[in-house]
RNA sequence: GGAGAGGUGGCCGAGAGGUCGAAGGCACGCCCCUGCUAAGGGCGCAUACGAGCUUAAACUUGUAUCGAGGGUUCGAAUCCCUCCCUCUCCGCCA
């Protein structure tokens, strides 16, 4: 969410600065939801004022045991008026909101304008490309051997899911543990286990609701009812619908029956970053670090025909989480440490990349600014996907008021970050891809062998 | 799943239809006293949003907020309804 104020003080800069990521500010929109909620709210407060004024009066007179038939009736005069206006001003504010909410963040000034990655700007390559002396194989066929089995995973549940065996099974065991560990006892992370489910307030938080719906998996606990909880129900959304007709304010009945709705976790930033959504941080706490293994559900509605061959583009897959709370002014130097933090995983494994910045129009809805991490594909011979970092700036906690106490005591929206560090199917491509040999066979990468009980390779 | 008790400011905790944004305490900030890592005293100290003033801050003022949402009332932290959450005991369970 965007600063209120900001866009009522300056519309057209920030519009202009959304522009450059292909958001088109509706202006006109926004000054004409702003004048009606000013003149509303004016004189509604005004109306407030005189009957909270008139109660008072009301409640010393009869204390004196006095007649308070004249206030009494003067503050009946405008009692209809006042209720109407407030159900008005309810309804700007809403109509406000929802429209502040959609609106994404406001690029950095660092980074570069564009329309989609090819615009993206590449910061740095790190490693030696793989040379093999033989025909390279996906990790599809390079899997198959040993142990990757899409078929099995397709019949339990469906497409777009694996299932691992033996020592492939092993190997992405390895990869997570030897992230946390590393992440724990070398760059100073505290892990956190966290929950897989969360609720609507988390989604909103770190922005993945309301804009984002369908690219979530959801699920309803307990939601057996009975007939006439049924009828209730039926009735409630005849009501709601009534209320919206008649432009009344929506009371939400259906939702709050629903308060058992959970949301599958897309990525441990939602949990992890919520851990601070309503509180208010000492200031001696920051920065907070913490490092998550989560499984990560997506449902990708939009991406279906993409990747469809292969784990790189699951409905479930492991991650390992970067996830940190600063101070405003030290953002941007976390960023750069958390996504130097995801490299060293990178290089330790032996697994060439590089470092893109994301252009405006290629970052998330929520950042402000984007690394991206891609590992060298030798089968696809390209570079792709497999760590995204980013600053959110108070982007995040402005929606979950998020604040620490300044050093004048007074509370101010913290700074959020995260980073994949990293995902771990698409580790496990990697790693499968640059280590295969000729006969089929997957070298495993020294930092990994001590969590494999020292073998030193997969062979089918 | 059954029974009960609760949810009030950064924290603890009173209040049980009127002058309550909310006593008291802790923590915190400024000041005084003391002169040594003790103690005492005074004052201040919620957040969000609006209006005024302003370059801005400060300030003044208004409104809202006592788990959430509805309702009753001239007036609700306080009464009624619905929901959520926490705790205790029992049951079940990894």
């Amino acid at each position: 969410m965007l600063d209120i104020q900001t866009l009522r003080n300056d519309v057209n800069q920030v519009a202009a600065r959304l522009a450059t990521r292909g958001f088109v500010l509706d202006t006109a929109k926004f000054a004409q939801l702003e004048a009606g909620r000013k003149a509303i709210q004016t004189r509604t407060q005004e109306l407030q004022a005189k009957r909270n004024s008139s109660s008072k009066l009301i409640g010393q007179a009869k204390a004196k045991g006095e007649d308070t038939s004249a206030i009494m009736s003067e503050v009946a005069n405008f009692g209809d008026e006042l209720k109407q206006l407030e159900a008005q001003l309810e309804r700007v504010q809403h109509e406000l909101n929802t429209f502040l909410s959609v609106i994404p963040n406001t690029p950095h000034d660092s980074v570069p304008v564009g329309k989609s990655e090819t615009d993206n700007v590449e910061v740095r390559k790190v490693g030696t490309l793989p040379q093999f002396n033989f025909e390279v194989k996906d990790h599809v066929s390079i899997g198959e051997q040993l142990g990757l089995d899409f078929d099995t995973a397709a019949k339990i549940s469906g497409a777009r899911f694996s299932l691992l065996k033996g020592g492939l099974a092993r190997l992405h065991r390895a990869l997570v543990q030897f992230m946390l560990d590393t992440h724990i006892e070398q760059h100073g992370y505290t892990e956190v286990y966290v929950p897989y489910l969360v609720n609507a307030d988390s989604m909103r938080g770190t922005g993945q609701l309301p804009k984002f719906e369908s690219d979530l998996f959801s699920v309803n606990a307990g939601m057996v009812f009975s007939s006439e909880e049924l009828a209730q129900i039926e009735e409630d959304r005849k009501k709601e619908q009534e209320q919206r007709e008649k432009g009344l304010p929506v009371t939400h009945m259906l939702r709050t029956k629903g308060a058992n709705t959970f949301y599958l976790i897309p990525t441990a930033e939602v949990p992890v970053t919520n851990i601070v959504r309503d509180e208010i941080v000492p200031l001696e706490k920051l920065p907070m670090k913490f490092v998550a293994h989560t499984p990560c559900f997506r449902s990708e509605a939009g991406a279906y025909g993409r990747d469809t061959r292969g784990m790189i583009r699951q409905h479930q897959f492991d991650k390992v989480e970067l996830v940190q709370i600063v101070h405003p002014e030290k953002s941007y130097e976390g960023l750069e440490a958390l996504l130097g933090h995801a490299e060293v995983i990178l290089q330790k494994l032996g697994l060439p990349y590089r470092v893109v910045k994301l252009c405006t129009g290629d970052m998330g809805f929520s950042a402000a600014l984007t690394y991206d991490i891609e590992v060298w594909l030798p089968a696809q011979n390209t570079y792709r996907e497999i760590s995204s970092c980013s600053n959110f700036e108070a982007f995040q906690a402005r929606r979950m008021q998020a604040r620490f106490r300044n050093a004048q005591g007074k509370p101010e929206l913290l700074h959020t970050l995260n980073g994949s560090g990293l995902a771990v199917g698409r580790t496990l491509v990697a790693v499968l891809e640059n280590y295969q040999q000729a006969d089929g066979s997957v070298v495993i990468p020294e930092v990994l062998r001590p969590y494999m009980g020292g073998m030193e390779k997969l062979a089918p």
